[in-house]
DNA sequence: ATATTTTCGCAACTTTGTTGCATTAACAGT
DNA sequence: ACTGTTAATGCAACAAAGTTGCGAAAATAT
């Protein structure tokens, strides 16, 4: 069902991606709002606004959790199947809005992509 | 510096490795050896075999770490840079002997790939 | 204003992965 | 084959990410 009542911490979080148009580990997320909410308060959120396609999720380049917000993307329509890249050195994350063409693999019916393209940053490169 | 000295347990994850084909998960490999040996051993192993390109890692749907087989790469040339594919259903991982073409981002680097493509493999699509 | 029901906070827990250190086992040199 | 050196292991304790259950608080419906 997601989100249903607009709490404090519901808007605390969706001004949060309003602003900074970039992707957030959640880890920095229950960091940056530890003396506003608890963390299971954010986990919690963090799904919410996902199921209602408002953010998305995907795993960065050491398995954590990020999400970022969702362009072009419904509760029932999710559509958002562009790859990420993350710097090595400064683990900044970046949604790409490329697409990229996957090859059918025979006897294999892909839903979903998670692509995760690692480099250097424009800051960090040299 | 990778693996220096043939142990028992080296030889046994090897072995298993060379026998199973596919990829598997840290946290398979450690309860599937939890008789034999120490889980930290396992981390240590794996670390080794991967240093050296036996082995290769990624991360797989919810962020877990598994290993798979290395084919083309050694210690000082990581060519393996194809996608896997995980079945939605069964957790079953597979390297794709694909290439992907990624393309060019201006402003960044990209050093390395992470692709998993997520959908149902040949057993579970009914 | 009050009843209803979602959401929150907290604490406790699970799981994955890591670290330090004492003990064990490879293996190189004789 | 024996012995010394050093890598590798086991263990226990820890750390971090994420989850669960439940009573209390806060949205929203009536």
């Amino acid at each position: 069902m997601g989100i249903v009542r607009k709490t404090k911490g519901v808007t605390t979080i969706l001004k949060f991606f309003n602003q900074k148009g970039e992707a957030t580990s959640v880890v920095h997320l229950i960091d940056l709002l530890k003396d506003k909410m608890n963390k299971t308060t954010v986990y919690r959120i963090l799904d919410r606004l996902e199921h209602d396609g408002i953010i998305h999720s995907f795993n960065g380049k050491d398995g954590l959790k990020w999400y970022a917000k969702s362009i072009g993307c419904s509760a029932d329509q999710h559509l958002d199947e562009h790859p990420h890249f993350q710097c090595t050195k400064c683990d900044k994350v970046e949604c790409l809005p490329v697409e990229v063409k996957i090859p059918t693999i025979k006897n294999h019916k892909i839903d979903s992509t998670n692509i995760l393209l690692l480099g250097k940053c424009e800051a960090c490169s040299d």
